[in-house]
DNA sequence: AACTATTTATAAGA
DNA sequence: TTCTTATAAATAGTT
């Protein structure tokens, strides 16, 4: 119906598509307004486009989509809400299976739980730690040398850039080692460039 | 669009009312396939006949009623479900950000989207890698240990370990200083004790 | 967004 | 219901 006979394919031209959806949307939902009141008919019409996901709907008066989907199960005998409840915990399996992979990854990563790796896994976890540090390092640097570079910086900062800079001196002399993490304050420090790490760790000390 | 044209009110013969329904939710249901392959579109379309209730219906392909649900929920805000799907989702939801959040940590452990992050986390974040490469490194030793005590050692574990034992000390002999991890051989290493580590490591190298 | 030549849907009749 | 057909309505291509 209209200057020429289309083949019910889709219609490759974006720009035709569109239009032609907005005048058939409009149409499919101006006889289903139609029927309704021709046939006393109820009638309930979802379209989404495909490109923008947009939803145009028609349900006839005194139908909201509750009643339609109610009368919809009972007739069909589908059941939506068993059927959306199985989703529904499909998807909370899934997503704490996902939940439980993390944390396991998270817990390696902090060289918990590790008793049963052998050195595959060992190997991994290290480098995915020294990349870490590397990076992180990068970034500390860049903080640093863009406060050094800060000539407003405010008088506070100073003084913390100071108070760390001596502190930091002080560990120099304290034998170039560091020492294992405590409670550190953070403040702006000169990041290291060569760390040394002790052979046996004590753990105990950390934890 | 007919023999005559005829006003949009109820159709009062019944018999007339029951053919015009049948020809136009016909006409209905052609229109919603045409708009679902000419513009890819997709539509959900239910019809109940006011007299003997029955229903008929057309989902485009690979929409079936619990998406249009969804759809039409998220977008029309109308809430369709009861409590307890109320729960479902809100334990979804809980999962969800849970999981959100460790993927990001599990992405700052490896020093990545930490262009934002300022001293305080930076510092948190390293604390934590070296408490992991510590706990890891001991691991690495026990298995080495292990290793080194077992009498009854498989012949290939031993071939391995010799391998290894040499690359080792050429290591030693290259100035101590560890380089970045590559395509590392996963073979028993004697884990080392102090390491060292570049001011300016060359990420580029690793990446 | 309008226009119009055509196609399509369908009202009435059989 | 289904078919037929005259006519109304929808719409494809164009401006």
């Amino acid at each position: 119906m209209g200057r020429g006979k289309i083949e019910i394919k889709r219609i490759e031209n974006a720009t035709n598509r569109q239009v032609t959806f907005s005048k058939r949307r409009n149409g499919i939902i101006k006889k289903a307004k139609e029927i309704t009141v021709l046939c006393d008919a109820k009638v309930s019409v979802v379209i989404f486009a495909n490109n923008n996901g947009k939803m145009y709907d028609y349900h006839s008066p005194s139908t909201t989509v509750e009643h339609i989907l109610d009368k919809y199960q009972e007739i069909s005998g589908v059941k939506l809400w068993d059927a959306k409840h199985e989703n529904l915990k499909n998807e909370i399996d899934r997503v704490k299976k996902e939940n439980d992979d993390m944390r396991i990854e998270l817990r390696h990563l902090n060289g918990e739980d590790i008793a049963s790796l052998q050195y595959p896994d060992l190997i991994r976890l290290e480098e995915a730690l020294d990349i870490g540090i590397a990076r992180i390092n990068d970034r500390k640097m860049e903080v640093y040398t863009m406060h050094k570079n800060n000539t407003s910086m405010l008088e506070e900062e100073q003084k913390q850039l100071t108070y760390m800079l001596n502190k930091q001196e002080n560990e120099m002399i304290d034998g170039g080692v560091r020492h294992a993490p405590q409670e550190r304050d953070y403040h702006y420090q000169i990041p290291y460039g060569y760390r040394l790490q002790p052979m046996q760790p004590n753990l105990q000390e950390r934890m």
